[in-house]
DNA sequence: ATCCTCATGTAAGACGTTACATGATTTA
DNA sequence: TAAATCATGTAACGTCTTACATGAGGAT
């Protein structure tokens, strides 16, 4: 379980609310751990209990209320010892590449449609992922070249996957030409 | 829930044990989607029960006996309908991406060491798939060609982790070299 | 008017992991 | 002699998703 300590490193250089840390989930770092907000106000929860985070309740106007978190000594310990030990391999659930490798029972059409969607949505990702490297890079300080490369991989992987999809494309258009 | 749509896509092509699966779901289509012996033997108990695979129960001497499945024409049916809805989201748990988000608390030798492991294991994979890739570009028949789709998957994956993991040696030795 | 963003949460149920159980044969 | 391979399963527990709940302010 390191939902918790994926929590633990993005409150290691910033203080966050349940919702912020659901946005970087979403975007930045979801890539590598994807998270909902309910699984996060969840371990927030946890956390706060066993004191590796503290929270202070910051009233607003306009908009509700929110509780803003930061690691404590505890935890920043907790961290540094989850870092010691080996990770747990990695796990993936990616439905679409299960579509591929079944697409001969598939209709060509409607999977290039979706390969269309999702290569649309992985390039708007590398934009993203690219700004945030540029801006990175500008301000090269000590611990933000970790930061830099966790946008590096997702950078790579994007392309990686882009690259592939234009195999997968071509594969599918064929399909298509020889069933007409 | 696609474990199901998983096995039935593996079934399309072959007849196989649970454990047969299990071991595929190891191997190759493991990037894509993994999943433990439990859960295969569970899955396929209810897939039975739906009438989506049948099996055989085939005896073997010195080896336990084995039970053969194979998918249905409702099972054919279920992988169509599913196949023509859009796939769920990708999901990922990456613990060793989150430690390198967390690098700044760790120590730059124990990461490294890591890094060369799995440096290692990805290098295997690599060898493997591309191994796997070469047979199947020689027979090159029907429905190999989107099996083929799924190993270059593979191997452009393996290739940009590596990629990238090279740039998070240089970082690492660079920050080792730092604090001496 | 309707949807999106901000902001937090609860609860039920589905899904997944870890541990346990068995037992013959082969390889190191 | 110990460990790995083949082969199937159950039970307990932990994690994750889906649905529900609230409510103001701003954008379309």
């Amino acid at each position: 379980m390191s939902l918790r300590h994926a929590i633990l490193v993005l409150l290691q250089d910033e203080e966050a609310s349940g919702y912020d840390l659901a946005r970087e989930f979403a975007n930045s770092i979801g890539l590598v751990w994807n998270a909902t907000h309910q699984q996060i106000y969840l371990e927030l929860g946890k956390l706060n209990e066993q004191n590796m985070v503290h929270y202070r309740h910051v009233p607003q106007d306009g908009k509700p209320d929110k509780k803003l978190y930061r690691i404590t000594d505890e935890g920043r310990q907790e961290l540094v010892r989850w870092l010691r030990r080996p990770a747990a391999p990695a796990r993936v659930r990616d439905a679409f590449m299960v579509k591929v490798a079944g697409a001969a029972l598939a209709d060509p059409e409607t999977l290039l449609g979706e390969l269309d969607q999702l290569v649309q949505q992985r390039k708007e990702r590398l934009a993203n992922f690219e700004a945030e490297a540029r801006k990175l890079e500008r301000q090269s300080e000590g611990n933000s070249r970790f930061q830099h490369l966790t946008l590096r991989r997702g950078i790579l992987d994007q392309e990686a996957w882009l690259a592939w999809a234009e195999e997968v494309r071509e594969v599918l258009e064929d399909t298509l030409s020889h069933q007409h």
